[in-house]
DNA sequence: GTCTATAATACGATAGAC
DNA sequence: GTCTATCGTATTATAGAC
């Protein structure tokens, strides 16, 4: 099947995409370096994303952002009390950076510091995937009993810190900052959580 | 005075370093883009950074993170209930935000991902001045009476939700994550200042 | 319709004029 | 000893061969 073929290269550039840009960036990353770390050709990059880099960039973002949401739902649905849920989310992505040698960041965040204030289409796209994350994190704490606003509220802050962890932590080259923060974030929404038990 | 006026552009230099590795990271900012914001001409970037950018970029983050120290201390310094201080940082920070149409992040965090894995001379640069300002928080904690493990974790949870609710931020171009971040932030300092009050 | 070869440009770095 | 003009390279994008 000639289609299978072509969705398969279509998706090997923007896996490829996922991991260049959580590494070194959008503004870093050469089309160049991406098609060869994809296997592709030079030529199938404007075949399949004739907009060029930026189009490739915002289904990038968009590729990378379901991925993730996945990976989230999953942990709430594996962990049903919320503070836990939270926690292991640090505590997997410590494991992430240190199997990575601190590398492996979170695509959406380097693309967003490259070009937020540069292309107003990719950071559109950058927001578009946040925007999934926290919907996720919120959902997972309402099933848990949260009213929405909090919810909402609460996921913003446990993704910021999870984000900024991130950022810290391949800096120092070290997870602590991580664990610090799995520590404080969890303790938060225990203490939120203590509002929502009917008990 | 030469020497003075050579002082002058290679703060120039700097400067323009900090604003624009802040709005668009390390990659994607051009030398002579540099020079062009400092108003020094081409060829004095290699006068005084004889290693080029990678030197430029790394005396950058010195010079940024000596900076924003003093910024951070200052807020330390003028509000003394440590929980108020850390929510300042944030609400401080929502201003430079939206003052900026979200264009004026964190410079540290910007070349962070773009370069800590391709450059170990600025990665080390960059860990550098987020330590600094890790050590300021927590003399700011310590002086609130927080003992030093305490004030060392505590800080590093502050700064990781502040880098990460900036990151959010400028991607929905919207301050509510940093608003509830500081929030969350505050409480959790208050709780744990509970312990170190004696009264 | 896929891919190779090439164009046009911007980059970082250098060398030589003043 | 400052700066302008230029080099080689790498980038994104295109155009034409199969």
């Amino acid at each position: 099947m000639t289609d299978a073929k072509a969705m398969d290269t279509r998706q090997r550039l923007l896996a490829a995409g996922e991991r260049l840009f959580r590494t070194q960036g959008y503004a870093g990353t050469g089309l160049k370096e991406l098609t060869e770390v994809a296997g592709a050709p030079w030529g199938s990059l404007y075949h399949f994303f004739p907009g060029g880099k930026e189009q490739l960039g915002a289904e990038v973002m968009r590729y990378a952002g379901a991925l993730y949401a996945r990976g989230i739902a999953a942990t709430f649905m594996r962990f049903t009390d919320p503070a836990e849920a939270a926690e292991r989310m640090f505590l997997s992505e410590a494991s992430v950076l240190s199997a990575s040698d601190y590398r492996d960041g979170c695509p959406i965040a380097s693309v967003t510091l490259d070009i937020a204030s540069t292309s107003e289409d990719l950071r559109a796209a950058c927001a578009e995937a946040f925007a999934s994350w926290l919907q996720t994190i919120a959902a997972g704490l309402a099933a848990a009993g949260a009213p929405d606003e909090t919810a909402k509220a609460l996921a913003g802050f446990i993704l910021s810190a999870l984000e900024g962890a991130i950022v810290l932590a391949r800096a120092a080259k070290n997870p602590a900052v991580l664990l610090q923060s799995a520590r404080f974030v969890r303790a938060a929404v225990e203490r939120e959580a203590e509002g929502w038990t009917s008990r």
